[in-house]
DNA sequence: CCACTCATTGAGTATGTACTCATTTTATCT
DNA sequence: AGATAAAATGAGTACATACTCAATGAGTGG
């Protein structure tokens, strides 16, 4: 057999010790020990070091699957969005689908290695194109007010990245910010850029 | 003498101690080690704790004295502060003034002690009560739209973050984002919040 | 000037965590 | 089955950093 029972064996394992990782990650950040993903994945210490040299680059792998993943699925949402409200609604969707890890990310991206920072950078980019077209669209329509694309961009982006940040202050415990304040949000956020009396300008 | 000179070193190290690790994790964040501030302050690593039993006590000190001298800051400001454009201009300057330390603080606040909640709270109610206040005075003048004040604020807030949060993408080195962009800022979330036509709605 | 007190010192200790490597376990090949 | 090679193990090492404490020496009071 050409796929031996011992690289499926190893594959698995580095696929268990990425996923563990994630999800520990998510749920207690980036400073969880070594030692920590290696007891959750039911694996040993050791094990972590045969699959990733450093910590660094067990890290750089997963932040650049995540900006893979994430960003291709932004990329999927901008074709059946043809409104801003579309495009919000299907970018809060995605958000909370990847909440837990993307609060991680934004909180504690400057002390992270730069795989982090260029992460990051590839997801606000895809939504940052999308979301231009989307709104120049509207605002040459006259039903988006007449503002500069890339303020309306990062004043969405402060607005939602503020909720997630402050987690603790908004949700109790473990529920979803994204879920329990998404539609506040988006809300707002239209009535405050959106013309209301039509395309009078 | 009732002041002995043995006092006044004490107070002094003191005093250097927290100064140094103020400006310390200005510059370096929160996870500076404290033989770097000792370093830092010209002192022995012991002397920082004869002063304070742990670093997290120091830390707590150094936050709680921050949510007092920033939250009095903010506390004066609305004195002169009748319109919402005064009194976000006024935010901006005391911002600017406490910039470095501030963003190390809502940077780093979910993994810092309790006492950093604590103060981010203090800070940030303080400009609340005082956004709005005036933010409902304009909105019953007719100014400013007649959007929810809390949303307004967390608007404001969240875009100033964001470009704190992410200092690096926007200025290169240690220049002060507010300084760069805060009139950008500005203008813009007043021109969103505001009636373009006076007190007719 | 001497005895005493107290702030300061810095070598030493404790702890946590990334990473190593000789050994063990397990799959594969003849 | 026995020999070989790959994967996994976990006790051990290196290092960073918070915190200790006996020793130092400078100010204080008699």
């Amino acid at each position: 057999m050409r796929v031996s029972t011992r690289q499926v064996q190893k594959q698995n394992t580095r696929k268990k010790i990425m996923e563990t990782a994630y999800s520990v990650i998510s749920n207690k950040g980036f400073s969880v020990p070594s030692s920590v993903i290696a007891e959750e994945a039911g694996i040993s210490h050791g094990s972590i070091f045969a699959h990733f040299p450093t910590m660094n680059d067990l890290l750089n792998n997963l932040l650049s699957d995540f900006g893979d993943k994430m960003g291709a699925r932004l990329h999927m949402l901008a074709k059946k969005s043809d409104s801003v409200d579309n495009l919000l609604k299907e970018h809060l969707k995605v958000l909370e689908e990847y909440e837990a890890f993307y609060s991680r990310l934004i909180s504690e991206k400057n002390r992270l290695p730069d795989e982090a920072k260029t992460t990051f950078a590839v997801i606000q980019s895809t939504l940052a194109l999308h979301f231009s077209n989307v709104i120049e669209r509207e605002i040459s329509k006259g039903t988006v007010r007449k503002l500069p694309t890339h303020m309306l961009f990062n004043t969405w982006l402060g607005l939602v990245h503020y909720y997630l940040m402050n987690k603790d202050f908004f949700s109790d415990g473990n529920e979803s910010v994204i879920k329990n304040y998404g539609p506040e949000l988006l809300s707002f956020y239209l009535k405050m850029i959106k013309n209301e009396r039509g395309v009078y300008e």
